[in-house]
DNA sequence: GATGAATGAGCCTTCATTCAT
DNA sequence: GATGAATGAAGGCTCATTCAT
């Protein structure tokens, strides 16, 4: 009584939350979340009914650990692009928008699962709180770039509008995908970002990228 | 012409039929998506429980019913601003764009009722085909207002990526005003669309508004 | 506005509450006991939905009165055969059992709302009771003719068995025409009757109808 | 092995199937199809409300293998009666017929449930099916008997007739258990079947049974 | 007499949660 | 740790009944 089918029993519990919350992110996507169901849930997961209550306590509490799950991943993933960009802010805001296009976290699956959390954002704290965090830090750096370009280029722009105006398209184009997943495609959304840079900042981006600009020298 | 109790009684289908949906559209608003209940319907609308049932067969046409409502509003309502519009594209734009943060249209009950719908939209083909025509011809509009604008001014922008960026910018801005309901306004989310116009078409707008353009005079 | 739409309305009571009686056997035999309900009812009578409760009160005192309806109407029918018969006890039950078989009474709408009720006697006394009289005279009637054919045919049969053999048979092929509708006909049913009929006194009747018996000439 | 209170609990699922019938079969006798609630059901089991749905799904599945059920039993019923019968055919039919009367399948209880079928068949396909896959062989049987005594007995009966007659007579005098049960017996009902037997085939039954008949010894 | 909007009780059904095994 | 039978609260829906018009 060692075989797989019993391999797969008694992980540790890290593993069966992280499943669980990865099941909950697919039903999100595909039942949306009025009509999720921690039957469903836990059949995508292949375990049994009783198991969500035995690892998260409620359903409410699943729902927002995945919530955070999704928000922490999503912090991570433009932090590393961050890292791994130059010092630069055109460098760097260019790797922040591209962060926002990649297969990565942007597509159907997680956007969808993203968009049904906002809609009973307004109703539940608890979610606003959460996505509010992961944002604040989010704008606060687009606006932190925006005003370094905006000063470096001699900008006319007041660059916190330029700011909360990139994070809105953004947003913005996620939504596009998610409802005009048959007319368009991620790199029609990147254009578009992209085309959005070069005309705001047109001193630093150009369509193929980053302008590498007379001044002080970059380390 | 008792009291109001009995004043209540006996609307026409139709005064009851749209009394109902403004009520759902509240406590979509109020509660969200998830949580609605027929039962708080009818008491926001002070009637009985089984009148939503008598005037829509079911929860589900109700909802599809609120959702046609806000499409159908919505349309009228920018369709009116563009006639009251010039005939200049600039001018167009701007109304265009104005209307968007009319406070009868930009307001948080309503945009948190449309956020409780594109929440679900993924996985309701039905809600995606009603958002879906009321989109089609907005952006349609926009897409052929920025083509204009470029070939009048001689940008070197792509016309149809602009005109994706305006319409992503503004529905990200409608998603600010829910989610930063405590720190921003909705002047202060009109002022960023302003600026967007103002950098994207210098040679068009300024904060103030509509250049008066040289050229062939406007009727 | 005296044209016929309206000459349709304020029609004497008597006749709309058989209208709507009619409407209810109709009902009843195509959606059965269980799912009949007074909108289905009123709708069929063409008229409008407060209707049966104008006229009958209550759903359950238009039942019983259609109960009613077709019990009175059964039991005119065949005490009319009885009337139109001669005076011999053969001649009697021949007619008595051809009426049974008679499209008026045997068809399956009809059968088809007696069943209906059955199902539902058990529980309801009311109908027990109405079918009960209606009932009782019949199996009188039967008894006392069984016993005096088995007086004059020197059968050895126990008449009241062979009564309530009748009787139970007669019920039965009725069930018969609703169950077996595809693959039997009244005919045939009528066709096992007299066989019936010629088997338990074939003194008396052939399948040709009843025998002249010598003896004691009939009125 | 606590109180009873929790050896009720978490039974296998067949047994909570089988208990649940059971407990419809009662209600439907007490309340009639009508009046049947789950609750009442549920209750009657002695378990909760949601019982019902959890192993069958839904009220209209509950009825349908409760009617399978009872269609089951009897088909069973009648096939040992006819097993601990002799080959001679008039022992099998007399047998068959006994069975009918036998206090297992001929009770108040189960000829109201039955009834309570009846009355909604007209109208429910599904339940003419299972009703009318037991009738079938059940009359096939009984005309394959009827026939076979009659070509042995040398009556000059039409067996199908016979056949079809017999069989509407059995039904018959269970509708008399439900309607008369105030006046009359499961016995009385028996007589009247034995002599109906008696009268029909003669040379082989008498009321205290079969006759051992002159002729080929049976084995 | 007749209409149909309105009511509200009652029921089926769903589903998060519990818990014996 | 894991299972799945069992529970019971909550909500959508039906429909008999009422009643203003």
């Amino acid at each position: 009584m060692a075989g797989p089918a019993k391999a797969r029993r008694r992980q540790a519990a890290p593993v069966r939350r992280e499943q669980l919350i990865r099941a909950t992110i697919d039903e999100l996507a595909k039942r949306g979340y009025a009509d999720l169901t921690l039957a469903d849930v836990a059949e995508r997961a292949g375990l049994s009914r009783g198991i969500v209550n035995f690892h998260f306590d409620s359903k409410r509490k699943l729902l927002v650990e995945t919530l955070r799950f999704m928000a922490d991943e999503y912090a991570e993933f433009w932090h590393q692009a961050l890292e791994r960009a130059g010092l630069a802010p055109a460098e760097r805001l260019w790797a922040l928008v591209a962060a926002d296009f990649d297969a990565e976290v942007c597509n159907r699956r997680k956007i969808a699962a993203w968009c049904a959390f906002w809609g009973e954002a307004k109703s539940r704290p608890i979610y606003r709180e959460i996505c509010g965090e992961r944002d604040l830090i989010h704008s606060d750096t687009l606006r932190g770039l925006c005003r370094e370009l905006v000063a470096e280029g001699g900008y006319e722009h007041d660059p916190d509008r330029v700011a909360e105006g990139l994070d809105a398209l953004l947003e913005g184009l996620w939504l596009h995908l998610l409802f005009q997943s048959g007319t368009t495609t991620r790199e029609t959304l990147y254009a578009t970002a992209v085309e959005h840079l070069t005309i705001v900042f047109p001193e630093h981006f150009t369509p193929a990228g980053v302008l590498r600009r007379a001044g002080p020298p970059q380390t």
